[in-house]
DNA sequence: GTGAAAGCGCTAACAT
DNA sequence: ATGTTAGCGCTTTCAC
């Protein structure tokens, strides 16, 4: 284990130095105003005694932590089970990095953490909340809300109380599920099923209206409940299959859910894509691309739209000019407002 | 965007109860030693204010975060297609719930992020930090070790300068890689090749000389150097055919070097375990059951790992009695040291 | 049992 | 350009 050493402080280092507290916080913070050779004294001292801030007294004061949490609402077995997250915090922690902002990762796998998560928001330890992976009775949007704490979400929030004016960043899941069944439409199917997401979080209740556009008075039976996972897309395939023996395509809600009725087509003797065409949604290369065959799907930025909720985290901050945050944007008009991406069809072997 | 609510203070509850701000801290804190009707207008007055403690100001006194820093030295897109990461992860997390105290994850992807994240331990954010996957070269223990948090590795860390008292969990990868050959010669196999995790981490190192302990005088060219990565283990399953195809035996270093593996050998039509047997390590469920065939492999619990890491964590706390962790343990004899967890040989069909 | 007051370590006016 | 000083919001002696 290691050492407990005491660490100096402010005045531990004016006093070495021979200057006031007001100057080695000066030198601390960018040296701005200081004369050279004081800069160096400081510099020294600073050194020798190996003093670091103590950030909870400098947050106490400038209301500034350069840090951000990124808050999953999904168990750590789900969440680091889904490619998905991954590179969505890929493109936060290069924003992030770039503001010099530390991520702090809070998964909320249950009831019991949304305590503790709410707790950690509202003590005032992160400067804005970036949160994934919402379901529609969560309570996390209400939380964050009262935290006070500045907040983008990953994907539309499903419409709880105070979440009217949320920002989010979304993928244009209804328009991409519409492409996917056009494409398999296109293909000459006529019997085309679609595997769901779980329906509790809006990128599976959108992408299911997507379907809908298309298949305009679809045989209800093919359409089943899956919850974005492989074990639940073959589950899904089987009871297709027996449903519907003579179905000849399946959209399926995401990668992971492809992946999984690709496995059950194939035990059950089914060819793909000769007898049944399949695409998926999210382009989740290490999934689309291991398939067997390789899949046709559904292609979002998914790193993009991480990059793009911290990037529309900061422009909030530096508008509400919060704590010292007063090199505030030019702030013409309201806060920035929710984003949709694009999506494009990547065609490979399924379908 | 979230509205920005000014955050009431124990002054305003003070004042809207009635009482001294001394009376409401002794509230919100347990409420010892408060008469009743008090303690129920204070609470009244908390609930009405919707006051929350600003933990900055609290941890200039306490010296305590109620929160510990889980440091992985891996980039995102490692962390995250690692089962194994989730696995300890879970584990730590019950154990800082059962003490009421926050995870925060940090991403140390490369020499850039060390210096932030060295500035984040030192700066006070955190009671203790637990760091894994630590390489040879690695400064984090470091680091750590000058912030002064108290910190327990995940897997014996590589002797650094001041790793020397370093606590730490770990499973006994050179012995469980030692039942792992012998269990292969143990099936008649002559000819045990051994790919190699990425040896620039004690685990690797540890497990290639549990196979050298058994296979003494083996031929060099059936070593070959993995990274723990599926990609990793196929590269390496195609040179090793190729320089000696006549092998009949691989022991991978990790589960997912062995499905690269188990790949390689069916393209090229070898039969597993008749032609060639082949085990893994770590008995990572997704993986070790989804292989074809399913993959005889060392168990460690992971799981089991991340418990106790935090729980050694914890008992460290407890005996500086840091800040106020003044129900210090019975503290006999020096802090907790390092623990070894065994393995255990699972056999499914590929060896 | 309750309140008054002294800081925790730092930044930011304000003086000089 | 540098120093002095007043807090930031909280906990914790110490009196009462």
């Amino acid at each position: 284990m290691t050492e407990t050493a005491p660490r100096p402080t402010l005045e531990a280092v004016a006093a070495r130095a021979g200057v006031s507290r007001a100057t080695v916080s000066r030198v601390v913070n960018g040296g701005q105003g200081v004369r050279e050779p004081l800069v160096e004294r400081v510099r020294r001292a600073v050194e020798e005694l190996g003093y670091v801030p103590n950030q909870a007294a400098r947050s106490l004061v400038t209301k500034r932590h350069d840090a951000v949490a990124v808050v999953i609402a999904e168990p750590e077995t789900r969440v680091f089970a889904d490619p998905f997250f991954a590179l969505q915090l890929r493109g936060i922690s290069k924003e992030l990095t770039a503001h010099d902002s530390q991520l702090v990762l809070l998964l909320t796998g249950g009831r019991a953490d949304h305590a503790r998560v709410g707790r950690y928001l509202a003590g005032g330890h992160v400067d804005g909340a970036l949160v994934f992976s919402l379901h529609f009775d969560d309570p996390l949007p209400e939380l964050a809300q009262r935290a006070g704490v500045p907040t983008v979400f990953g994907g539309r929030p499903g419409w709880g109380e105070g979440t009217r004016s949320a920002v989010y960043v979304d993928s244009d899941n209804r328009g991409g599920a519409r492409d996917a069944v056009r494409h398999l439409v296109g293909l000459g199917r006529g019997r085309v099923a679609h595997i769901t997401g779980a329906l509790g979080q809006t990128s599976a209740v959108d992408r299911l209206d997507g379907f809908r556009d298309v298949m305009v008075d679809v045989d209800p039976r093919l359409i089943v409940e899956g919850d974005f996972t492989p074990a639940g897309g073959e589950r899904a395939m089987r009871l297709l299959l027996e449903r519907c023996p003579d179905l000849d395509a399946v959209f399926a809600a995401n990668d992971l859910t492809a992946s999984g009725a690709l496995r059950v087509l194939r035990a059950q003797g089914r060819r793909v894509p000769e007898d049944v065409a399949v695409v998926g949604f999210d382009d989740m290369l290490p999934v689309a691309e291991q398939t067997d065959p390789p899949l046709t799907t559904i292609r979002q930025d998914i790193e993009e739209m991480g990059r793009l909720m911290a990037s529309l985290l900061f422009r909030a901050l530096e508008r509400r000019g919060g704590g010292s945050y007063r090199d505030a944007g030019s702030g013409v008009g309201g806060g920035p407002s929710s984003v949709v991406l694009p999506t494009t069809l990547v065609r490979r072997a399924s379908a």
